[in-house]
DNA sequence: TATCAGGCCCTAG
DNA sequence: CTAGGGCCTGAT
């Protein structure tokens, strides 16, 4: 399957931070588990290849990369004065917002706090690896799926150390109960508001305001939400001393919001 | 050796 | 309610 590359950049995408499961290859293609699934992704002469049935595409993956939406607006309603934003949203404009599967976003988020990406990277890895089941690609890759719930319900709190999870250990593993033994419903997420479903997610043993935001954006697709981490912090400190117009991104500032974490990573290396 | 990374929990005041 | 110490671990 491919599609025409329009504000679609796999490799800006994969570098975004919202997805910990996305790695580039030595060929330069890009291999993407996404909950139990798997799939490569590559560009070539102006387009995107997804390395899948047409069915699969249509079902799935067009979803997952919010392939119906049309990023132009986002960017055009960049305030053209604010140069920082603008040079942001250049440099970044092939971001998406994924659709990602609930239960991975709220193990990745635990997992991601007071952390680098790296070591992030390999927690999911560890635990994918010891509590996923492993699967094998139609092309014949064999990886592993993101664990059920149910699959760390049972563990001692502090299990996942092994993992390298550290104090973060437990924030999962009682989160697994929780969602394992029905007490905390996923599902129910769903049909809220973005204030309703983060209050919601608060509830979580190691949610908290960070990262109950990014839930909402990258699993529930609440594109309002606008997760601030130490690296927006100083953005805002820095560059919106007055403010952030808030007002003028109302309803998308989570967009925003990733072209400014895409940029403060990565103005200095382009 | 100290600091800090895409925070959060918990306790004091 | 707000401030601040403590927390696993590894990279710099």
């Amino acid at each position: 399957m491919k599609i025409l590359k329009e504000n679609f950049d796999i490799e800006q995408i994969a570098e975004s931070g919202q997805c910990f499961r996305m790695s580039k290859r030595d060929d330069g293609k890009y291999e993407i588990i996404a909950s139990d699934k798997y799939i490569c992704v590559w560009e070539d002469g102006g387009y995107v290849y997804f390395d899948c049935s047409d069915e699969e595409f249509e079902e799935y993956w067009k979803h997952y990369f919010d392939l119906d939406t049309d990023y132009r607006k986002y960017m055009d309603s960049v305030d053209a004065k604010d140069e920082y934003l603008s040079a942001a949203v250049r440099l970044g404009s092939g971001i998406r917002i994924l659709n990602q599967e609930l239960w991975e976003m709220i193990v990745s988020f635990l997992i991601s706090q007071q952390n680098n990406i790296t070591r992030i990277r390999r927690c999911i890895s560890n635990i994918s690896e010891r509590y996923g089941e492993e699967k094998t690609a139609s092309d014949g890759t064999k990886y592993y799926a993101f664990p059920k719930a149910e699959a760390l319900a049972d563990l001692a709190e502090d299990a996942l150390m092994e993992c390298n999870l550290g104090y973060r250990s437990k924030y999962v593993v009682r989160t697994a109960k929780a969602v394992a033994n029905g007490e905390f419903v996923l599902d129910g997420l769903y049909g809220l508001s973005y204030e309703e479903a983060k209050e919601q997610l608060l509830k979580l043993y190691g949610v908290g305001k960070k990262v109950a935001d990014c839930i909402c954006l990258f699993a529930l697709h609440k594109i309002d939400a606008f997760p601030i981490d130490t690296h927006i912090r100083q953005v805002l400190e820095e560059h919106y001393k007055e403010g952030f117009p808030f007002g003028r991104y109302k309803g998308f500032a989570g967009v925003i919001q990733q072209y400014i974490f895409y940029y403060e990573l990565h103005k200095n290396t382009v």
